[in-house]
RNA sequence: GCGUUUGUAGCUCAGUCGGAUAGAGCGUUCCCCUCCUAAGGGAAAGGCCCCCGGUUCGAAUCCGGGCAAGCGCACCA
């Protein structure tokens, strides 16, 4: 079973199918198209292990009522051969089907078998998939909203990975364009305030604050002194680029390192001008005729795309927009690069690019669907209870690499990653420095300590771990062990859905109900009890437990310690 | 104003494809270590699923209309 949940919910769909054409050759049931139906698994288990609601949906078209129709596809069920033991009729005409212990042994067979892969599917199976997350601007430290993206990217790479995509990770540099002609002009004014006086140099208000520009100026004049103070202002700002923005991007690089994120690719904007890409596309959306000239810029007609309004690509100096460099980019991505399919994490305040970037792949002959934007909402960053402005000029936001300072990496992965990216995340800095212990990542981590523990303390005492064959694994019967088994089962079903929603927190939330479950179990069924046999089944169970727990944190790329 | 995201317990959030008595953590009040780690488990209390309509056997979930909050509506990126 690569996916235990869904082949028995497909196996029960095929039974209950042919029950009813059964029913219908024998003129039980009028001849009718068989409606969609749903099998799934009821809250409540005294409800049956899997459940169907094939009766109520059909009843209009096979004009009988929903416990008629029930009773006669139950007549009909053969349930030879399969996992099913019976079948009840509950409700208003619900069909509710209950598994054998076999199932249950079978699942946790499959698990020791696959150890490490159990989990990974082929869901994506031949599909290229790039997911873009992060690509923060390099001309100052990362911020908060950067860490949050940086969770959700990485993790929902590693959740594609493991349902069978060929994934690659990316980060977008843009080292070209408008912001690094404001990086210029405020590392130039710090330089120039150096040997000419703060008061004779006048600093832009919208230039970057920070006192990193700062820093980066001084370092550059105990360099070279004041050789670029009376040269040509291109010169000067060129020299203190190229000093300052390599240093930049090399500290974003080892910032994401430590925290754990590994990109296979950092792609430059300035290669596309240097590939004349941007060009390119601008004149292929010209070609199409998806472009006009008004007062001198170049426009791309969004509003054919239904947008309300029209956006420039090349502005009346000739300089490319970020949004043409973006268009660029993306037709790189999918022609030049052949992704199937492209993911970017976004900030939320980038709404509005969203479907201007769909109309634009589309206007260049791009299925606008291949194209995928996961919108994640800002961090709301808080403190002594009042809410801080997160703002990468006033330079006084909480950088990435300072929360990483004060926080576990572990702990910070976890809870960036604890709620999906379309909710709104107040991050309370008090909060998150006192968490430590209450953090639910170490709740976590404490389930497989403790397994790790119960293995090696009844290897002391003579009991070794058998294989799963060699033991009774129906003697796993109490509710606490069949529960647990069953969440077990779940994780390939997980993975697909976190896969096709893209929705990585999905996973984390999975790790913490898994430890429920176990923490549970651990307190109503000892181990190491006067049952031979069923102590080596719990064993079993634990490293089960212990397998799926490693495979998880694994993919959230979070610690599984031994011991704690 | 237009667009977009969100609205579920005191707080922070889950809730699968529309299903049966709406869940968890934190907080509050109790209870459980003779024995594998109490960094754990159990019980109680706590609900107008933002409001109003519609769809249907059935709606927290889907549709329409409101209300409230966040974000966005540049020849910035």
């Amino acid at each position: 079973m690569i996916n235990p949940i869904k082949e028995t919910t497909e196996q029960l769909n095929l039974i209950i199918s042919s029950a009813i054409k059964k029913a219908i050759e024998q003129k039980l049931l009028p001849v009718q198209e068989i409606p969609t139906f749903n099998v799934e698994i009821p809250s409540d288990k005294k409800n049956g292990d899997f459940s169907s609601n094939v009766a109520m949906v059909s009843a209009k078209v096979f004009k009988l009522a929903p416990r008629n129709i029930a009773q006669i596809i139950k007549d009909n069920l053969s349930l030879e051969n399969t996992y099913f033991d019976k079948c009840e009729i509950a409700g208003p005409g619900f069909m509710n089907f209950f598994i054998s212990n076999v199932w249950f042994s079978d699942v946790l067979t499959d698990i020791s078998n696959k150890k490490d892969s159990y989990g990974r599917l082929d869901y994506g199976k031949n599909k290229k998939v790039m997911v873009e997350f992060v690509s923060a601007n390099p001309t100052g430290p990362m911020h908060i909203g950067n860490a949050r993206g940086g969770a959700i990217g990485d993790c929902l790479a590693s959740v594609l990975d493991w349902a069978g995509y060929d994934v690659t990770r990316e980060f977008y540099i843009n080292d070209a364009g408008n912001q690094i002609e404001k990086f210029a002009i405020s590392l130039e004014k710090r330089y120039l305030q150096l040997y000419l006086g703060e008061e004779n140099v006048e600093f832009p208000q919208d230039a970057y604050q920070g006192e990193d520009i700062k820093v980066h100026a001084k370092n550059f004049a105990d360099k070279f002194g004041d050789e670029f103070v009376n040269c040509d202002e291109k010169k000067r700002k060129d020299a203190l680029v190229s000093y300052a923005l390599p240093l930049n991007i090399n500290n974003l690089k080892n910032d994401l390192k430590k925290y754990r994120i590994d990109y296979d690719v950092w792609f430059n904007e300035s290669n596309l001008y240097a590939d004349k890409l941007v060009e390119k596309v601008v004149g292929m959306l010209t070609d199409n005729g998806f472009t006009y000239e008004k007062d001198g810029a170049i426009w791309y007609k969004a509003t054919q795309f239904g947008a309300e309004k029209d956006d420039v690509l090349i502005r009346a100096n000739g300089f490319a927009t970020y949004f043409a460099a973006d268009i660029a980019y993306h037709y790189n991505k999918f022609v030049v690069r052949g992704f199937d399919k492209v993911i970017n994490i976004w900030g939320a305040d980038h709404h509005g690019h969203v479907a201007r970037l769909k109309g634009a792949m589309q206007a260049l002959g791009i299925d606008p669907q291949r194209l995928d934007i996961v919108l994640m909402q800002l961090v709301k960053l808080i403190r002594n209870g009042e809410t801080v402005k997160v703002s990468k000029r006033t330079g006084k936001s909480i950088t990435l690499i300072d929360l990483l300072e004060e926080i576990p990496i572990d702990a910070a992965r976890f809870f960036f990653n604890l709620r999906e990216a379309s909710s709104h995340l107040d991050f309370d800095l008090d909060l998150a420095v006192e968490q430590s212990s209450q953090n639910p990542v170490y709740y976590v981590q404490y389930a497989h300590a403790r397994i790790c523990s119960i293995i090696n303390n009844l290897k002391k005492d003579g009991i070794t771990l058998k294989s799963a064959d060699e033991c009774e694994l129906k003697l796993l019967n109490s509710s606490d062990e069949i529960e647990l088994i069953r969440y077990l089962s779940s994780l390939p079903n997980e993975i697909a859905e976190s896969a096709k929603n893209y929705d990585p927190a999905r996973i984390t939330r999975y790790a913490v109900e898994l430890a429920t479950y176990f923490h549970k179990f651990y307190n109503n069924c000892r181990v190491k009890c006067d049952d031979e046999n069923l102590s080596a089944a719990r064993l079993v169970l634990c490293d089960c437990v212990k397998t799926v727990l490693k495979n998880v944190l694994t993919m959230l790329k979070i610690d599984a310690p031994s011991a704690m």
